[in-house]
DNA sequence: CGTTCTATTGAATAACGTCAAGGACGGTGG
DNA sequence: CCACCGTCCTTGACGTTATTCAATAGAACG
């Protein structure tokens, strides 16, 4: 295993100036609140594509943003089984799952090149105190994700495998579009279809015959990572992943 | 569809008085602590088996934790077809999910008459300034929550049918224990096996000659709605279940 | 004691997984 | 430039798991 050692970087982008924050998808804060986040924040750091951010069992004392570059969370099975909890895209606030105490339940391993800012837990309580705004913001960011577990859980306990890939594709595309990773309507998927497989819970054949269906109705394409949708409504429609829904969120 | 006139109820009992603070699990609060929390707490409120809380795109205006009583959360397909998310048993904190602006996406629904304590959700920012520590303990259970959840992802992708329902009932088993539901080893379970069924993302009958076999193998008995374990140590390790991990927790 | 849930079982079918064998593609070294 | 290799993708054949359909038995509840 590929674990990284995490080094804090002198260079520190103030949160005012984050280029993530130029997305509309994003709450905007006030500049009390960025100077507070600024402080709060104590580094950035970046590691190259298939490293370990965290191992099962292992304990972290830090909370990341990630500022560029994908990454997925994944729980494995004695015996070798993975399942892909979600993937990490840029924006997304990551490490709150584990608590000063326990330990990590789960890993974490980039897809790509990636870079993080970090922020130290111990200090979370004081960042609380100082803001309850954005304490509630955190809580929000944790609830939120729960709502994406339970969207999952849906998927994979009562969607057939086609709708389910059809939802986990739709979503994925969204979430990327919403970060500013579409060009022309395509995202650069760095991930395989081993990797897809075991976020559906499917294995990789089964997986890649569903894949090749979609492809054949038109609902998908995913040709050399770069993935795009003839027909996003109607792939939307298939797994029945909602399009209208509001995405606004705050940005840690 | 049964949906519940919540009426606040003038009796309210102080948050120290509450008995479930008697269970081990329950991290102590200091008295100050449980002060603010019986101000944050407007009222309780009790309904019949079989009602529904919340709704599906219906807003919710208050945060519960449950006094006593079980319940589920869910989510369904335009079909029919519904997952169970999670059961909630009392001691459990709800309503975090949605937000102020955004609709529940989810159900939930008593199996028991149940009966709830009740917070303002407009009051929440307002507390978290007043106790960042209980905040925080806030944004805990919403991550704790989420790794719960994921252990279901895992379970629903890649554990097999049998070794589901093993961890999902040893998982049961144990929640309910920890909140003093067991007497001599056996625990009510209220629900029925399309329940179950739905929470291990299965079909009905297969549950039930899963269950079966189960029982058969003498890891489970479950009777007249009275389950217990005659090797619960077998149970937890046939589903992946750690008997071991410490399970302390806020009560809110 | 019927009526209605709930549990149970067998048989037929569909969905998905496993095994196995190639093919496409990009990189690497000669 | 080309042979070689590793990774990922693709496909068919076959086995297993789980679902659906159907029918009955058992409990719970007036």
């Amino acid at each position: 295993m590929n674990l990284v050692a995490q080094f804090a970087v002198e260079y520190k982008v103030p949160c005012d100036k984050c280029p993530l924050r130029d997305c509309s998808v994003f709450r905007p804060l006030s500049d009390g609140e960025l100077d507070l986040l600024s402080d709060f924040k104590i580094g950035e750091f970046k590691v190259e594509g298939g490293a370990t951010l965290f191992a099962e069992g292992v304990r972290s004392d830090q909370l990341f943003t990630v500022l560029q570059g994908w990454a997925f969370r994944y729980k494995t099975l004695e015996d070798g089984r993975r399942q892909i909890i979600n993937f990490i895209l840029p924006g997304d606030f990551i490490g709150l799952q584990s608590t000063l105490d326990a330990e990590m339940e789960h890993s974490v391993e980039t897809l790509t090149a990636a870079s993080f800012c970090t922020f130290p837990r111990k200090r979370l309580t004081d960042f609380f105190a100082r803001s309850p705004r954005l304490a509630f913001d955190v809580t929000w960011l944790a609830a939120r994700e729960e709502r994406v577990l339970d969207e999952h859980l849906l998927s994979l306990g009562r969607r057939t495998a086609r709708e389910r890939a059809a939802y986990y594709l739709a979503h994925l595309f969204v979430r990327a579009e919403e970060v500013g990773l579409a060009v022309e309507g395509r995202v650069r998927f760095p991930f395989t279809q081993q990797h897809l497989a075991d976020a559906l819970g499917l294995s990789l054949v089964h997986t890649n015959k569903i894949l090749r269906r979609l492809t054949y109705d038109q609902l998908v394409e995913w040709e050399h990572g770069l993935f795009r949708s003839p027909n996003l409504a109607g792939l939307a429609e298939l797994g029945g992943f909602d399009l209208e829904a509001r995405r606004e969120r705050p940005l840690l």
